[in-house]
DNA sequence: ACACGTTACGGCAACCGTAAGGATT
DNA sequence: AATCCTTACGGTTGCCGTAACGTGT
């Protein structure tokens, strides 16, 4: 097992361009330095720095183990800093941080303002993004679109969110309301965000019949595809939640696909073995019980690292 | 400075929920285990364990600590096959992993077949994944449309890439080559990628003029803003090698604007302190010399953690 | 003379296991 | 009785500084 202290006087010494001014920065000897960095190439088995006159330089092995090191300490030094921080750092995926969750978030931050804790820090970012920070240690909750299921972590059904699909105000289906399916045949459909599964979910609702539809990906953000359908150039599909708006100014057409029900799971995303009195246990749980408050879909614990299987569409 | 042994004990006992079954599975006795958590609850000068009935359970505090505990013990053990494994990790942003840099990578990859450690490993991402990559040592080199110039690494200007004004080919503008500044007012003009900067470029060079642009952006990809000006709906400004094959083709008309030089500068950033034999650092060099060689931007070294002032536009 | 890397040596704390104590189930 | 956490004790290892040696400038 590496030691953190080992890299910290292999970093100095790197970085420093020697023994001794390496071990005036450190406080330390000279001796106590070499010992660490022979310590780390022996745990690592290999030689991380090539004595030369006057100093040390780094091998190529050395060299690629510098961002990393610098990585280990940066995380160790956080780590004091984080713990301390009683802020609860929430990672949203781009249309549930913009669209869905910020009510909440302002209702669970006035609700317990009085109690300590009740801050919360937003992040907002693509889906695999958001799995990074979590992964990284840099959210203590994640609300996403899709959850892989690694290992480590507890995914909970939050709700599920119906998918619309839109239409510009003029276009040909502006005003049915409810169209069947065959009414999509030869439609241009605007994919969502990259990673955001909705493609997949599309396939595996529709089935063979998606593959009618001449669906056009790369648009990048949801603000992108509302504008190029308003323009009357396609159709899309998107969260319900990120439409209202335009729906009731008339904007933008809703319809339903007779007889397919769309919805997309969304999910809230922790490390396994969260304590139930931990920050981000409890703004889990307080969006969990507004969900079953309104009446909305059916809870399922979803204990242990099980969640949602398949990946981005 | 805490102690990667204390954490892989920490991070036992709370998998296996208690003292002698994490010493189980460490090989160790659950004293030393005990001693671990002691040791790194002093160094933290935090509870993270709460000892309950028949076991124990985290506190908030240690709850918090979890993932990055995690993190760290997966940089640490990435550490040892990193160091070893020879291929070349290069991570570059969008545009250029698309459109420019691939010919570079083989043509590299083919002149140094009978070396060691000629297989360079693309990775491609939009420049804040590309800077994180980098940071957290999971990249060995990247090249990148700008750079911050954070601390530990070292910028080297690469090249400076033209940028093409472009229309759809029955624009008004289409057939005019050069165009005076004022010819744009009122133009629709679509930004680029998120994140790629060329919004802040376009503000430095044309000043206040640029705000007579209609400018939209969200579009998300350089894929997605060339189909919209292939429809005549606006213009855009792009890396000129993102479209010689549609202007090749006729499908895209390319602009230039009188008196006003737009072209991005394109860095490689690798970590501080690489030695000349690197990988990372001969194949910058590689990078470098080709574009000397064909005559292009003059070139700074750039040394030090000296870099392009200024982020994201 | 100066700074560098390296080695030798001794004090001290930490690591580790064995063994035993006390509490809970 | 079984299992748990905790403590006490001793062997061993690693950390650390002081001091001295050899080398290159």
């Amino acid at each position: 097992m590496i030691e953190l202290l080992h890299v910290r006087s292999f970093l100095a010494v790197v970085e420093a361009g020697g023994l001794r001014p390496a071990a005036r920065r450190l406080g330390l000897s000279p001796s106590s330095v070499l010992e660490h960095l022979r310590g780390l190439e022996r745990e690592l088995e290999i030689a991380l720095l090539r004595r030369g006159a006057g100093g040390f330089a780094p091998t190529a092995e050395g060299a690629r183990f510098l961002p990393l090191a610098r990585a280990l300490l940066r995380t160790a030094e956080e780590a004091g800093r984080v713990v301390r921080s009683g802020a609860l750092r929430l990672a949203a995926s781009t249309n549930i941080g913009v669209y869905l969750i910020q009510d909440a978030v302002a209702d669970y931050a006035a609700g317990s303002r009085a109690e300590a804790g009740g801050e919360v820090a937003l992040w907002i970012g693509g889906n695999p993004e958001v799995a990074g920070r979590l992964e990284r240690g840099e959210a203590d909750l994640a609300a996403m679109e899709w959850w892989d299921g690694r290992p480590g972590f507890e995914a909970a059904l939050w709700r599920r969110e119906p998918l619309c699909l839109i239409a510009g105000p003029r276009h040909r289906l502006a005003g049915r309301g409810r169209v069947p399916l065959s009414a999509l045949d030869g439609e241009v459909l605007f994919g969502g965000e990259r990673g955001s599964g909705t493609g997949m979910l599309l396939r595996r609702r529709l089935g063979a019949r998606a593959d009618a539809l001449r669906t056009i990906d790369g648009l990048g953000s949801t603000e992108a595809v509302k504008r190029a359908v308003r323009s009357g150039r396609g159709l899309s599909l998107v969260l319900r939640g990120a439409v209202v708006e335009e729906a009731a100014a008339g904007q933008l057409a809703l319809l339903e696909i007779e007889g397919v029900a769309l919805d997309k799971e969304l999910w809230l995303v922790t490390p396994a073995g969260l304590p139930r009195q931990a920050p981000a246990a409890r703004f889990r749980d307080f969006l969990l019980a507004g969900e079953a408050a309104r009446g909305g879909a059916p809870i399922s614990p979803a204990a242990g690292s099980a969640g949602p299987a398949g990946g981005p569409g």
